[in-house]
RNA sequence: GGAUGGGUGGCCGAGUGGUCGAAGGCGGCAGUCUUGAAAACUGCUGAUGUCGGAAGGCAUCCGGGGGUUCGAAUCCCUCCCCAUCCGCCA
């Protein structure tokens, strides 16, 4: 959510930034609105006001019918102001549905356009594509080869989107969690293994919609329930409505969580293999800071996403989210999107991580905020979140990427280690 | 699932229907004392909205929503959440 008094201050740069993010909202009607909400504040207050005061000449009045006639006079006070104060919230109501569409600003730098096609390629990664003297298959073929995930069973138990994962790409999945737990470990964050379910008002104060026809979330029948989408929801949920103490700033959590995503609407879209699943595991990075470091945190969420993938030897490259790619919640987004030589034809770039400076949008909404000791009042937090690994892209590219002509799969030194061998497929 | 007890300010914790934004404590800030610090003592110290140049004023907020009343943290209804115990269970 955007403070309402900036928008009222800032009409054209939010307008703008709406045409430049792709979204419609009525800022127009917004702001007509939030003025009359404003007066109907100020009559409902002004009423309120006088009402009390009546009440309190109540006990100083000694005669029992001059007594009554004050009575009356409160009651009328009190109706007039309840129905001055019904107005408002039907106006704050109108207001809020409106503010709900409009999203972040975005960073000044961000690329303008309308989708991905815009989106800036800005940094690449230690490891170039491989230059393959074969036809590298992909992922899908090479987990049938050794037996690593069986879609079939998957489907059997659950339907379509969901998986088993066997033999060795278990051991690579606890592999690559160990991995990414140590090194964020290493670099101060707070490890953590989050819910897996939350509550609908912490999945929208971080910005998911539970209900609604193009909604990513399964809800738990009967209940107040949600299976989380990810780590995002759980870690940033975790302060809502409390004031931190700005010493505690910033706060650095990393949490690993099953995600689980209805994908509505993404039919055949590259939804071959585990590339678009209902259900996967992620390690999430999730930092609480103050307003002025949030800009650099971005970049060292980055640049750690950028240590575990040059770590693992997987080329990739990074992209500044065009502004109309954006979503609600971000100010500006980074993409890490590996090489992935089993897509299309000769090989694609696939999304593996992604991570966002949301700025106070999630803490506004959150109500998360802290207070700067012998200072007046409240500042919201900034909020960022970050993708340390998503276990099924990642394996995406460790097989795609680590193939030999015969299938066999050379696993990343730096994953050896967990995993008890360094190579899948190798006949013995 | 059953039983009970709770939800009050940054935190802990009192609170008879009006004098309660709310005792007390902790924490924080300022001062006294001290070479300095600690301790002790004294004073100050909630958030949000709104008006005002400021000082300050006004309104709201005691889990959410409804009700009784001229007036509710306090009484009634309802929902949610939390804790403990029992049962079941990895």
């Amino acid at each position: 959510m955007l403070d309402r008094k900036f928008i009222l201050e800032n009409v054209a740069q939010v307008k703008q930034n709406n045409a430049n993010r792709g979204v419609t909202a009525d800022v127009d009607r917004l702001v007509t609105l939030e003025q009359q909400r404003r007066a109907k504040r100020q009559e409902a207050d002004e009423l309120n006001r006088q009402a009390n005061e009546t009440s309190k000449r109540i006990g100083k009045a000694k005669d029992p019918a001059e007594k009554e006639a004050i009575k009356d006079e409160g009651r009328r006070l009190r109706e007039q102001k309840d129905a001055a104060e019904a107005e408002h919230d039907r106006l704050d109501a109108e207001i809020f549905d409106i503010l709900r569409l409009i999203p972040n600003l975005s960073h000044p730098d961000a690329p303008v356009g309308p989708g991905e096609e815009a989106n800036r390629e800005i940094r690449r990664g230690r490891h170039e594509p491989r230059k393959f003297g074969f036809k590298p298959r992909d992922h899908v073929e090479l987990a049938e080869m050794h037996d690593l995930i069986d879609f079939e069973a998957g489907a059997h138990v659950a339907g379509h989107g969901f998986y088993f994962l066997k033999n060795e790409a278990v051991l690579l999945e606890l592999a690559l969690q160990k991995y990414a737990v140590d090194l964020l470990l290493a670099e101060g964050f707070t490890p953590t293994i989050t819910p897996d379910l939350a509550r609908t008002d912490v999945l929208q104060g971080v910005g998911f919609i539970p209900r609604g026809p193009e909604t990513q979330i399964y809800s738990i029948e009967n209940s107040d329930l949600n299976l989380v989408a990810t780590a995002e929801i759980t870690l940033g949920g975790m302060h809502a409505g409390k004031v931190l103490d700005a010493e505690q700033l910033p706060l650095h959590y990393c949490g690993v969580s099953h995600c689980f995503r209805t994908e509505a609407g993404a039919a055949g879209r590259a939804s071959r293999g585990i590339y678009r699943v209902h259900q996967f595991t992620k390690v999430e990075m999730f930092a609480f800071t103050r307003p002025e470091h949030s800009d650099a945190t971005l970049e060292r969420f980055c640049d750690l996403q950028c240590r575990l993938f040059d770590g693992l030897e997987i080329p990739y490259r990074v992209v500044d989210t065009a502004t109309g790619d954006l979503g609600g919640s971000a100010y500006r987004k980074y993409d890490l999107e590996a090489w992935m030589p089993g897509r299309g034809d000769a090989g694609e770039w696939g999304e593996v991580t992604s991570t966002s400076n949301c700025t106070d949008y999630q803490a506004r909404r959150l109500g998360t905020r802290f207070k700067q000791k012998g200072e007046k009042g409240t500042q919201f937090v900034h909020t960022l979140n970050g993708t340390a690994v998503a276990i099924s892209r990642a394996l995406i590219a460790i097989l795609e990427n680590f193939q030999d002509e015969d299938g066999a799969i050379t696993i990343p030194g730096a994953l050896q280690g967990w995993v008890g061998k360094d190579r899948i497929g190798v006949k013995m």
